[in-house]
DNA sequence: GCTTTAAAGTTGTCTGATGAATTTACACCT
DNA sequence: AGGTGTAAATTCATCAGACAACTTTAAAGC
């Protein structure tokens, strides 16, 4: 049985407290996954709050994709709840942290590089290849080629056949777009940058095709190395320190409010 | 100006079409970061919808962290809103996905021991070797070591100094603690595993101690891919068939963090 | 010009009512 | 008894209006 809100947590909105004692049920298993939350009355009459204030707290759980509701029959728990990841927007802008995130990338690329020489068909590599010329074509008339870079590196994800891989790539790769576009202007600027990223990925492409995991690893790893050390040379007005403290996920973040 | 609700949306609650009208406009940059939304009265002429149902939806955009309110001031948005990483919950019993975010978290922790050998002092030796005596010891009074297993690991991640990496790691942990207690259950039962799995813990660490990041690399990946081996004989009933296709939710995310 | 105070504006919460979808119960028929 | 269909009860979705709490703005007074 729930009790009444503590009032611990006062001036903060009373939806929010009611969202995570909720949350924090959830996820104690308290709410079994698959069965009903209690309805909104008996949540009102729980809580000893209006049906506003759970109404609200409920819409919290489903936009975290914590419960499900079905007009008419009740509101049901969908999953244990894992936290999401979900990095601060800021680190985006902060060199250090980019360079920290081309780091998880650089292991993550090596081993979609590997995999994806294990598993590359002749149909796979001639997709590759396609796209390496896109991108060539692209810089060629003036463009950053940053979408083309984008495409060339999951057609080589997709090939690796590792959704998780993939997702986790993609996900990283919101953070890098923005750095990506400085580092490709300024690459852009000097004629070897250009020539020497068209290398390393001919490189990686061509030991994929051909299936030399060992190679293809090495090739995106160095790929990411240098990507590092443009970073470093790349316009420095754009970066902002940033803090150190990587920011929390979903729970912990509820718990300690401290940010 | 926002126009009312196309229909085309027939059947969704309207809360939701609200919703991700507004997540849209967000991420569109068409409402400026830290510029305030339109008040809540202004929403609810221009959806034509009522102010419950505009309530849900900005709260839902505070669940996500989008958006922060502030009592008599209005709603601001507070990030580009970057789509957070979040990975079906489903897939942390399928067999085939878990070990596929293993081979995830192989690349990861090649890196991360690789790291961790280059800046490893002997204090943080010290503490990794405490760490694993604390597993064995664990393990000798009949506990599973799933907490001390996953302290190792993330012992060893600290050290690495990537906050990135530690908590793209955290965030797999999170699938993979189910997978790792059946596996640590079934290890249990096997001699000869328990003493591989020590066996390869110590490998790391040694590799670790010496600054040997080749030998570190290469310990943590034999160590992962040891662990799919072990998942591959684990319990069968535990195992669930899960769907082929990634989750990607279109957002999903967190609580708003306090100012 | 500065402070104080009043007013207006905005979000937070409460209440009551109605619609829509589902579930349940019961009478009914075979 | 067993299946069936309808009606009632349940439950979420939405609407409308009101007041409280807090912030911002503007006016009043000095």
């Amino acid at each position: 049985m729930l009790s009444p809100l503590k009032s611990s947590r006062a001036g903060e909105p009373l939806s929010q407290q009611v969202a995570e004692v909720l949350i924090l049920e959830i996820r104690a298993g308290r709410l079994a996954v698959g069965s009903k939350l209690p309805t909104e009355a008996a949540l009102v009459t729980q809580f000893e709050v209006s049906r506003t204030v759970v109404r609200e707290a409920v819409s919290r759980l489903k936009s975290l994709g914590l419960v499900d509701s079905r007009q008419g029959s009740g509101v049901y728990v969908k999953a244990a709840g894992f936290s999401p990841l979900n990095f601060d927007a800021k680190y985006a802008v902060s060199k250090q942290a980019v360079i920290q995130m081309v780091e998880v990338r650089r292991a993550l690329e090596a081993e979609v590089a590997a995999m994806a020489a294990r598993r590359c068909t002749p149909a796979d590599a001639l997709q590759i290849e396609g796209l390496m010329a896109a991108l060539d074509a692209a810089v060629q008339s003036g463009g950053d080629g940053v979408a083309e870079d984008v495409r060339f590196h999951s057609a080589i994800a997709e090939v690796a056949n590792n959704p998780f891989l993939m997702g986790t790539l993609e996900y990283l790769g919101q953070f890098l777009h923005g750095a990506t576009r400085v580092t490709r202007a300024n690459e852009a600027r000097r004629e070897d940058f250009t020539r020497a990223v068209r290398e390393e990925h001919a490189l990686i492409y061509r030991a994929i095709a051909c299936g030399d995991t060992a190679q293809a690893r090495q090739a995106a790893t160095d790929h990411m190395n240098n990507a590092i050390g443009r970073i470093e040379q790349a316009d420095p007005a754009f970066w902002q320190q940033a803090g150190e403290e990587l920011a929390r996920p979903l729970v912990s973040g509820l718990l300690d409010k401290k940010v």
